[in-house]
DNA sequence: TGATGTGAAGCGGTTCACAGCC
DNA sequence: GGCTGTGAACCGCTTCACATCA
């Protein structure tokens, strides 16, 4: 199917995974919308990218193109989908059963990207007993035990931040090694626990200072910029 | 009352504001449990960052540290505040009534740092004129006149994929500089304009990632690391 | 003495530019 | 001819190490 994967065992850096992740977003929409093929080149053009870039990161993980053509639309996005891991059901369990973790649970993104939240956790015994969307809400004190059961990777902490340490060491204890956080706190994690934090508090605040600052006097300057979010490029491209 | 202020006119890094971000909430923390001052040393030691890092980061700012002493926790926690226009209320307008928007109206993080969502927009003609927590929903058709009446500063877009370049441009026309954005494409802005995009879907493919990698056999390393969210280090820290 | 503030070194990621291949 | 894959240059962030100062 594809040439070689996974062959390079050198370290690939979470940036370039970041970016995978787009560039898969991007190939199915073009997929989508009846793209057969498509080169480095229009795929930067299109989505803002370096296409040098974009080659790089691709060639981690095998040469996925055709010199003089560029590569073909569904079978980058299988191979991406593919080496994100994508291909896989996982399963999640989220904690904290308060307003953002409600919402979460109905978050389309994690139906579509193949993760399907199987236990929600809480430890107010107001909300134990309760249903989120047709989940019961378990106590957290039987986390290990339901995690097992129910064979659950990922775990979401959506818990007040002085709540979080104590979460994660839980979850951490019970064997998870994945876990999305929205606490806005500084957690620490065992190095072989893969801890993402999704810190709204940060991006707020870097809003503020923005905000804050004298705006630029850039003259007419119209120039658009690409939206990355931050974690796709470390450093911030001047055009 | 403090020395030096924003004299340099050098283009500070986004990583530096976020670092900014949790020193200011370490230092609230430490602060709250009576701690008088503190040296970069101890509080690297404490919060997993790098002293040397914390000082360069202080000092875009001014001098706020005391040779053979360190730095003073209130006063500290207070030019940070400043630096990061947190002492001043910012208006904010939410663009989409679903599930994530209802539940980011209560975020208790939003008041927390002066941030008041005053107006809820959304373009379905159902929920157009209903309430959330209070705030009438008015029809995205009408944003540029209540976002000038309201003199919002700050708009977060809540929308399905498929409509967040749209609705961009609208809040942009508006005049609106800063944008939290939770729509999982690409999108391009003018570059007067800053966009913190939340990517829960690149988090949740990271984490994908992680799970399909083979284990790291690390030996029984058992290394702490700290949590830090994408965004606040150019490189991951090898310790 | 002890900790700050900072020049310089180190390091990793991005971009350039082109050899190699279709 | 056109585009990929990649070594090398480049660039900016992090870390070191120490002069400086209370």
């Amino acid at each position: 199917m594809f040439k070689a994967m996974a062959m390079k065992v050198e370290k690939v850096s979470e940036l370039t995974t970041n970016r995978l992740s787009l560039y898969l977003r991007c190939l199915e929409g073009l997929a989508e919308a009846g793209r057969l093929t498509i080169s480095s080149d229009d795929l930067a053009r299109e989505f803002h990218f370096n296409s040098a870039q974009i080659r790089k990161d691709l060639a981690y993980f095998g040469e996925f193109g055709v010199r003089g053509k560029g590569y073909e639309v569904e079978t980058l996005r299988d191979n991406l989908r593919s080496i994100l891991g994508l291909d896989k059901c996982h399963k999640v369990a989220l904690i904290g059963a308060g307003n953002l973790g409600s919402a979460l649970v109905d978050y389309y993104g994690f139906h579509q990207r193949n993760f399907h939240i199987t236990a929600v956790f809480d430890s107010d015994p107001d909300k134990i007993g309760q249903r989120v969307k047709n989940i019961e809400i378990s106590d957290m004190k039987n986390f290990s035990s339901v995690a097992k059961r129910d064979n659950i990777e990922v775990a979401v902490i959506a818990v007040p931040g002085t709540a979080a340490q104590s979460v994660l060491e839980i979850v951490s204890a019970a064997g998870i090694k994945a876990v999305m956080n929205f606490a806005p706190v500084p957690l620490k994690v065992s190095s072989d626990v893969k801890l993402n934090t999704v810190d709204l508090t940060t991006s707020l605040e870097s809003l503020s200072y923005f905000l804050a600052q004298p705006p630029r006097t850039n003259g007419s300057e119209t120039l658009l910029k690409s939206a990355r979010a931050q974690g796709f490029t470390a450093v911030k491209n001047k055009r």
